[in-house]
DNA sequence: TCTGGGGTCCTAGGACCC
DNA sequence: TCTGGGGTCCTAGGACCC
């Protein structure tokens, strides 16, 4: 029995039931219940608070396999609003960066934070985050704090489901003995990076526990699995093998996808047009925010995995661009010609997407010496365009191929049936009170 | 009837070249 | 006509994450 090594300190926070508790902040009436929040289209269960946990509704499910707990438990639901979550996500993150000097946001409701250097205890320092959150928008969050990421990741799973710790733990204030403990009661599968697939192949060679893995040969790992779980072998000894990525050398984003399953399935190729050219113009719209340009764009649709009587069908096309853009116009002319390749008539869609790869920065942008396209002209269009929509909301300005049928004659759209407002995001949907005083 | 979306990284294998 | 190995680059697909 070894002790984990203590000089680096990297702590992992994350919001407890994001997306339940960013909406019992607007809506109290919520609190103490059984809610869940749903994914798009209203598809599968999200997000469940303590309540929703304890009738057995696990993560992922979908959504009408649970359904017979509205009227038997008055399970509360409610469709996934993303506005509400990013925008109280920004606000979390804000709080949180004040407590480290290098901070790496990791999702929506988690940071890394390094608090390498910080006076022990580094549990006293955790609580006093964890009264922050809560103070300041009423958010609850839970700490691990460990000598490398993937046993932060493991602490903090440990604060989460033992409520003895208030909300905290630390391997730096857990006695060696106590440590191995730990690592042998907890599942292999828990661990960071190692999934279903994983973990069925370590269970046959006799891994089971954390500290099984973790008593194992890296090198043999590597040789029968992959450099990447060698990697997590050496983070549950203690040895940070991965690096803080903080918001200055933050690599740039390598791809955006933008993909989405039909509020009914579609049959008929020019349906299938209007969603892929709102799909594009929608991730053509982020390609410009974060100023990059892209070379690929890859078209897919698919038919639904779950349909039992119909025939799979899941092609995808990646067409090349002779010049690297970000006019809506030209990609989705490209993913235009990339459908027609793949569409084949007589299936029942029920998915499409898009994705944008080879990005570039837009600044070290080559023209075509032979190309006709005009580029200076092509971005004030595009800077226009979302200009306008930034300023009167999305979708004032778009082009005509995402659909001119009036709104919700749009067979493709999501289904969204309880959406909460967008009570921090849009002056006509804040809460009154707060409305008031600013009129 | 109803089963999410958006990312990252790594690897194996084919094409091509010398 | 027969016959080789090694390197690089690219892509598709698989695994993982939240």
């Amino acid at each position: 029995m070894k002790a984990l090594p203590t000089d680096r300190a990297i702590a992992l926070v994350d919001g407890n039931n994001f997306y339940v508790s960013c909406e019992r902040v607007f809506n109290p009436k919520l609190e103490g219940k059984p809610l869940v929040i749903l994914s798009n289209n209203d598809g599968c269960i999200v997000s469940r608070s303590q309540e929703a946990r304890a009738l057995g509704i696990p993560m992922g499910l979908p959504f009408f396999e649970a359904k017979h707990f509205i009227k038997s438990h008055q399970l509360q639901w409610l469709s996934s609003n993303y506005a509400l979550y990013g925008d109280m996500s920004d606000r979390l993150m804000h709080v949180l960066s004040e407590f480290a000097t290098q901070q790496e946001i990791y999702s929506i409701d988690e940071c890394f934070l390094d608090l390498s250097g910080h006076q022990a205890p580094l549990t006293a320092y955790a609580q006093e985050i964890r009264q922050r959150t809560l103070q300041y928008l009423r958010l609850p969050t839970c700490v691990g704090i460990g000598p490398s990421k993937t046993l932060a990741k493991l602490a903090n799973h440990i604060a989460k489901k033992n409520p003895q710790f208030t909300g905290v733990f630390s391997w730096e204030a857990c006695h060696p003995q106590d440590q191995t403990d730990w690592l042998k009661k907890i599942a292999v599968d828990e661990v960071w990076g190692v999934g279903r697939k994983l973990s069925a192949q370590l269970h046959q060679l006799q891994i089971h526990t954390v500290y099984d893995l973790q008593n194992t040969n890296p090198e043999l790992i590597r040789q029968r699995f992959s450099v990447v779980l060698a990697r997590t072998v050496h983070e549950l000894n203690g040895i940070s093998c991965l690096h803080m990525n903080d918001l200055k050398n933050m690599p740039r984003q390598q791809q955006i996808i933008s993909s989405k399953s039909f509020g009914q399935v579609i049959e008929k190729i020019e349906l299938l047009q209007e969603a892929i050219a709102s799909y594009v113009c929608r991730a053509a719209e982020k390609l410009r925010q974060q100023q990059s340009t892209c070379q690929l764009i890859t078209v897919f649709i698919r038919t639904s995995p779950f349909a039992k009587n119909s025939l799979p069908y899941k092609p995808q096309i990646t067409i090349p661009l002779s010049i690297a853009t970000a006019d809506s116009r030209r990609l989705v002319q490209a993913a235009y010609f990339g459908l027609k390749h793949i569409f084949r008539s007589g299936y029942r869609y029920q998915k499409a997407g898009i994705i944008l790869s080879e990005l570039q920065d837009q600044a070290q942008h080559q023209n075509d010496l032979f190309s006709q396209v005009n580029l200076q002209q092509s971005t004030q269009v595009m800077q226009t365009m979302d200009l306008l929509n930034q300023r009167y909301g999305a979708n004032t300005v778009t082009l005509a191929s995402t659909g001119l049928t009036a709104g919700n004659a749009r067979h493709w759209r999501l289904r969204a049936n309880q959406k909460s407002q967008n009570f921090t995001t849009r002056w006509t949907e804040i809460p009154y009170a707060l409305a008031n005083r600013h009129t």
